[in-house]
RNA sequence: GGCCCUAUCGUCUAACGGUUAGGACACCAGGUUCUCAUCCUGGCAAUCCGGGUUCGAUUCCCGGUAGGGUCACCA
């Protein structure tokens, strides 16, 4: 009998993912595969008033875009489907009898104002409020136009989470909670747990809103005669003030988005695993091979984290940089500037390895190329703004400009003869380089900068090089 | 308010009783014959507070404080 490691990961169909909702995902995935496991993927659509259409397609391709594959579930099959909940109603209605016969489940006969009044009551006199406290002595027959509530048998809980260590809890805590709602659908209270053991999960890893109702979870399993899985609480991702959990509201923003903004999903998933995991080396940077390999549930820190987006960005041009050129132009494609798609291919790609280093998302890519491929627009206060430039009158400029345009235009056109050619001009003229090579930066490229400027006008070719010297002297 | 969880540089974290409390991001300074970026060097910067236990506490215990979660016919 082996006993496999089955994780699952269970989003409802109510919105975008995001990182928060992603990192769950991905740690659930990773425990499956270093042991060798079945990662599933269950859509939870027990609430239709929620349900956003489109979001279980756009789940899909967040986790499909970060590699983050599922071995069963959605469009995948496996033994245990459906793997979509509003079609396992009758499975709940299953487990919902044996818990009525066994005297384990009533019908809650209140309407909900009634239980409204209930809570406030226990708000007022400053309670945590009990469903139970008012169980009714003789509730009628279920008929499903009813909720279905859950007869709990209160006591005190200890148990083990993998992350954050041993737990406990009062009897206090639980209550009578609705295993079926008057639409007929399951609860997530109800509906995870028939699931999980239906489907056999193993490890159970979600986020820390679930830790209050553990004893409650704990306490329907008994009831169910079930074994309850291995437990692993993941703490929050909090946002940029780290005052709260990571929301909509805070801007949070959909993994998608960072795709499309130029972060490659490899720094997607690795910025988001070391967001509250290490491996207690000094490693900063891990592939998803690395993850998989080095993942350990308690080596998860306990605390929230906060999503630091400089952090994100250093990683990323981390990541740019280890690219090939190959892997760069293909995830470069949609980044071209306008202009750029008309133009060679061999001359685009070695524009890539010119930038690569100075690229911290693929969206820097415009900024950062667009003068070799359209004719720059002459922009002076490049000039007068440079410090030591702005002491130069038009005239000495010119002058430069002009040895310069000679020089080079008797210049073999490669980057080590250009910066012979550049290094005689320093001495004939006498200028630093912080002069002399400024200014033909600014006026080859009239951009902010550029890479290293032999290399630059290499690339850009000797007719436009020598093009961009004339119009700047006339 | 009840219950639960958490607490190391600004941020992400390392140190499972003994360290000058380490690394990374960010920031600052310098270097790489020009800019920006990379890269290198250096700098700034932390154990929430108070009690214990101990020869010795970041580490163990208790109490504060602060933050978070939860108390739905949401998940």
């Amino acid at each position: 009998m082996t006993s496999q490691i089955r994780t699952r990961f269970a989003p409802s169909p109510t919105g975008f993912l995001h990182v928060g909702g992603i990192r769950t995902a991905l740690f659930a995935y990773l425990v499956a595969k270093q042991a060798n496991g079945s990662f599933i993927l269950r859509i939870e659509d027990t609430d239709k008033n929620r349900e956003v259409e489109g979001s279980a397609d756009h789940i899909k391709e967040c986790l499909k875009t970060l590699g983050i594959e599922w071995d069963e579930g959605l469009d995948a099959g496996g033994d245990f489907g459906p793997y979509i909940q509003s079609q396992r109603l009758e499975i709940y209605k299953g487990w919902a009898q044996k818990l009525i016969d066994a005297g384990r489940a009533y019908a809650d006969p209140y309407a909900p104002e009634e239980v409204q009044a209930f809570r406030e009551e226990a708000q007022t006199n400053k309670q945590a409020f009990l469903y139970r406290n008012h169980r009714p002595e003789n509730p009628p027959v279920w008929d499903g136009t009813m909720p279905l509530r859950f007869k709990s048998d209160p006591k005190p809980y200890e148990w083990h989470d993998e992350v954050m260590g041993n737990l406990h809890s009062g009897p206090e805590v639980i209550d009578d909670f609705i295993l079926i709602k008057s639409d007929g659908y399951p609860t997530y209270n109800f509906a995870h747990i028939v699931d999980d053991s239906e489907m056999q999960v193993s490890h159970v890893i979600r986020g820390q809103e679930f830790i209050s109702s553990q004893p409650n979870y704990l306490n329907l399993y008994e009831a169910l005669g079930l074994e309850h899985p291995v437990f692993a609480t993941m703490p929050h991702i909090l946002n940029e003030e780290g005052n709260k959990k990571l929301g909509k509201r805070d801007g949070a923003k959909d993994v998608l988005d960072y795709v499309r903004d130029g972060y490659l999903p490899e720094t997607l998933l690795s910025f988001i695993a070391t967001l509250g995991w290490n491996d207690g080396s000094e490693q900063e940077i891990f592939t998803k091979k690395e993850l998989i390999a080095k993942f350990s549930l308690d080596r998860v820190q306990k605390s929230g984290a906060r999503f630091d987006e400089k952090r994100l960005l250093w990683m990323n041009g981390q990541f740019i940089r280890r690219l090939s050129v190959e892997e760069l132009e293909k995830h470069i494609e949609p980044f071209w500037p306008e202009a750029a798609l008309s133009a060679d291919e061999d001359y685009r790609r070695r524009v890539l390895v010119l930038v690569q280093e100075r690229l911290k998302t693929f969206a820097d890519l415009p900024v950062l190329s667009s003068y070799f491929f359209v004719e720059p627009e002459p922009d002076y206060s490049l000039i007068e703004g440079n410090k030591q430039l702005k002491k130069l009158s038009s005239a000495e400029i010119k002058n430069l400009l002009s040895n310069t345009l000679q020089t080079l235009e008797t210049t073999e056109w490669n980057a080590q003869a250009i910066q012979v050619s550049l290094n005689k001009l320093l001495e004939s003229t006498g200028q630093k380089p912080g002069i002399l090579f400024s200014l033909i930066r600014i006026v080859t490229t009239w951009a902010p900068f550029s890479p290293q400027l032999n290399e630059t006008l290499e690339l850009l070719g000797q007719r436009k090089t020598l093009e961009r010297l004339k119009q700047a002297i006339s």
